[in-house]
DNA sequence: TGGATTTAGTTTCATCTGCAACCAATGGCA
DNA sequence: TGCCATTGGTTGCAGATGAAACTAAATCCA
């Protein structure tokens, strides 16, 4: 009441740079975007592809549908990233035995290749990223992600 | 040397909801969406204005070039965000008195009533997400933020 | 059965995005 | 001074994106 400091207001409060959306925000575009750049080049892969292949690679003959909840990707992506990597000889679609709808999907062999020259390189990059970390705080960054990631689904 | 088990290879390493970059980008998603929704309906503001305003509120007279290094964005979303912001007379723009090239932008006092408006829907979303967390774990978070956002230039 | 509803996946369209080319003003320097 | 390189900002174009409409197949249920 007695405060005579000029008015807070609400501009004083937000300051993007500790805005913690704005944080994650450019967190993940500055590792996504270093890491895209690499198998993009490489391999001539998009981020949805890349997460199709990855998916594909440890759980084949899933459908689009089952693809697109596994990346959180939407259906339009999936649907995308498949053709040009069934295109590019990269993923093989059957049609499944009992629902003609579906497209059982896995890796050719070339695709097999591409997800196995990939993961090392992608998992390198992960490691370098966290060699920034202990090994405890690499677990706990997991723990508050995990916690973080379930409050964000109920935002 | 004598393992029967069949051998891991790259694959069985990369569990995509295992990955960080992945968990990082499914998390911006998650906040980012519900935040920009509910501000895109109630202002008719995209990610980069609404980054554009916050930045100018409080730091105003930047040129836009000083704008996309203080919030990330390339230099051309900032001239297009820019644009429709002066087009709907939230900022204003003018012609820096040294070098003709320079815009010195700062809010109209519409765009400093949005950003009024605006800022404390962005903190309460921003709380609601951290409530998930203690204020202990929220430090926590954030010095790891600060170091990832190191590591992650230097990717 | 046979319509009405739901589900899988694709296509369309309108918008967004980003690189590269561009224009204009400035600064460097011979 | 006058030319060249640099910088601030915009535009063009080509690819990415997402909501909504659409097709086709399967399921529900009277």
């Amino acid at each position: 009441m007695a405060s005579v400091k000029r008015k807070p207001g609400p501009a004083e409060l937000l300051v993007l740079e500790d805005f913690l959306p704005y944080r994650l925000s450019v967190l993940s575009n500055r590792v996504s975007g270093a890491i895209a750049a690499r198998y993009a080049k490489a391999f001539a892969l998009s981020i949805p592809e890349w997460r199709v292949i990855a998916v594909l690679g440890r759980r084949p003959g899933l459908t689009a549908t089952e693809v697109a909840e596994a990346t959180e990707m939407d259906k339009v992506a999936v649907s995308r990233a498949v053709a040009r990597l069934v295109a590019a000889k990269r993923v093989a679609a059957q049609a499944d035995a009992r629902d003609a709808r579906r497209q059982r999907l896995t890796l050719t062999r070339e695709g097999e290749s591409v997800h196995a020259r990939i993961a090392p390189m992608a998992l390198e990059s992960e490691q370098r990223l966290l060699s920034a970390l202990t090994v405890r705080e690499r677990a706990d960054l997991n723990a508050l992600l995990d916690r973080l990631l379930i409050a964000a689904r109920n935002l």
